[in-house]
DNA sequence: ATCGTATATGCGCACTCACGCAGATATGCA
DNA sequence: TGCATATCTGCGTGAGTGCGCATATACGAT
């Protein structure tokens, strides 16, 4: 039993779980397609919402939690409130989630060897 | 409704499926300790388990699901089973999210209509 | 003032997940 | 064979969460 590592730095105990909770926003699929498109220019909610093919509603709570996180922040105009995404680590990390989707390679049945660029336009 | 933007394109449904359940995975403190553990070499589950404050039972769960994902890969040895991170996107996504979290702004200014109840203490 | 639109919030439900416990399995040794 | 260690797996539980619905709020127009 190896208890003592000769140069092991494990990270602190709280930078782990803020990083768990970043990773914890990111793991929805809706909040995803959100995020994305808020790093594409800033946007409203009905406009996310039909972005991500979500109702505004679950869109709005997403984007309640986002901005509690700091990932994202509104600007009102009027009765809409447009989004942006709050700073290039969210462009980052989520690059590096969808990259990682792309080139996934765990034991899969049917294996689409081609990595499907499908930009499908809405 | 500007259903028809210029250039946008929304990533793949499986693929941003792929990504949040990535995100999902590094989104518990136990597994992010496990996965950086890993990420400065291979160890058995106890001395992982003792690494990451867990019990063994949990971190052989955890390992389970992250096998699954082709996030890790074990190799046996006498009745040990030697796990360690299985490519370099493991290592960027950890990497991101713990430096993300190092470098938290949370809830500054920049938020509209002062969402932020100045409850300055703590 | 009222009305309509856009967004936010509270509630309830169904679902998932991490954990603890017990039992099963695998390997090594006498 | 039998025993001990290390790991894996099935089950139940409690906590957390996304979504739909209804309601509340903010803003502009009339």
């Amino acid at each position: 039993m190896h208890t003592s590592m000769p140069d092991f730095d494990m990270p602190n105990e709280e930078q782990v779980h803020l990083a768990a909770e970043a990773f914890r926003l990111l793991s929805d699929p809706t909040r995803i397609k959100i995020l994305w498109a808020l790093l594409q220019g800033e946007s409203s909610v009905a406009c996310l919402a039909e972005l991500a093919d979500a109702a505004p509603t679950a869109v709005s709570q997403h984007l309640a939690k986002l901005r509690l996180a700091g990932l994202v922040k509104g600007r009102r105009e009027g009765t809409f409130v447009y989004y942006s995404a709050a700073d290039e680590h969210v462009r980052r990390l989520l690059a590096e989630g969808l990259y990682h989707a792309d080139h996934l390679d765990r034991d899969l049945s049917g294996d689409q060897e081609s990595a499907t660029p499908a930009h499908a336009s809405s």
